[in-house]
DNA sequence: GTCTATAGGATGATAGAC
DNA sequence: GTCTATCATCCTATAGAC
């Protein structure tokens, strides 16, 4: 246990308090209560309440690129591919769960540059999802259907993960995996 | 086309701004301005922020009540009736598409009785389909997975339809039933 | 039904002492 | 690195004129 920075303090408070209200409904008061200290204490290790949203989300956002990039230039099937994408998603959820739903609810309040960035990174990531589903279909391993529809209900079942790991007494993550790849793929019936 | 009462005229513009930024970063002055008047006018028409947020919320979540009374009094296999909360599940998105990001992400922001009411339907609602599921299970119709990620992949791919049905230039709707029950049963590959 | 004026409090952020 | 004190602004909501 290296001691955290105070930065880094202040970031995982935070996301603890977002999770909970929503960034608009924490007030810098309220993060520096939960630390024990005053609020004007807090700008002695970061420049205002906006870094602390961009630092929190940007940070998240950029190991999703990364774990899509490594899919994406990896040799195998589209359903392969698949399989990896859910894994590695599996994986960010599990160690970042506290910073997810400020990427989920919260990134609209993030400020020119950074609102820029986040959208672009998760518009790629999404259009990388939809190319190895349309591959997949093309190679006949993903059955024709809405390329739309598959897209959409994979993806929304990943990144509502964080509701429900916590919820069920944070499942094994390896029996998760192989349910998850398992439902989504083969369905239930 | 009846004209609108003035209660419901700010319950409407409200959902639309609640849905860009969230309901704490809304204020009664920004609805007021989208409708043309000034904040203190809108307390004429009702008692205040809060009666706004719980009248969105509410009215939908017994939308979502009730048809999950009419599936579950109803007769038929429980993929049926799984293919029919899918089903009622379109049609309340479509219908209500504006008011479900404060369904979603802005209940936590009711207080003390509307907020009861609103966990105990939502509550009982993901118990209804938990019970549809394992007695779909029992009955050898679903695969024996771990119910709780089949009821998660299913109820998230239902909650987050809003995101997806404006962006995607409204989809007809029986193409979507279809392909969502397609998709949602008997998986991709 | 809408307005102006305003109360009463919370908010993000800064200055300067220790 | 934390504190107290404070500023300027915004917030929900009310009172009372028209």
């Amino acid at each position: 246990m290296k001691p955290a920075s105070r930065k880094t303090e202040i970031i995982t408070t935070a996301s603890r308090l977002f999770k909970e209200k929503g960034y608009n409904a924490v007030s810098m008061r309220d993060i520096a209560q939960a630390m024990g200290i005053k609020a004007s204490s807090l700008y002695n290790h970061i420049s205002g309440k906006q870094e602390i949203l961009s630092t929190l989300i940007l940070t998240v956002a950029r190991e999703f690129t990364n774990g899509m990039e490594q899919v994406v230039s990896s040799k195998g099937t589209s359903v392969e591919k698949i399989e990896k994408i859910i894994e590695f998603h599996i994986d960010i959820t599990v160690t970042y769960s506290e910073a997810l739903p400020a990427l989920n609810n919260d990134w609209m309040h993030l400020k020119e540059d950074d609102l820029q960035q986040f959208v672009n990174m998760r518009d790629d990531y999404e259009q990388n999802v939809r190319i190895v589903i349309k591959e997949g279909i093309k190679a006949n391993e993903i059955e024709a259907r809405h390329p739309e529809v598959i897209l959409f209900s994979i993806l929304s079942t990943l990144r509502t993960l964080y509701l429900w790991y916590e919820k069920r007494g944070k499942l094994d993550v390896n029996v998760l995996k192989r349910d998850m790849v398992s439902v989504l793929l083969q369905g239930i019936v």
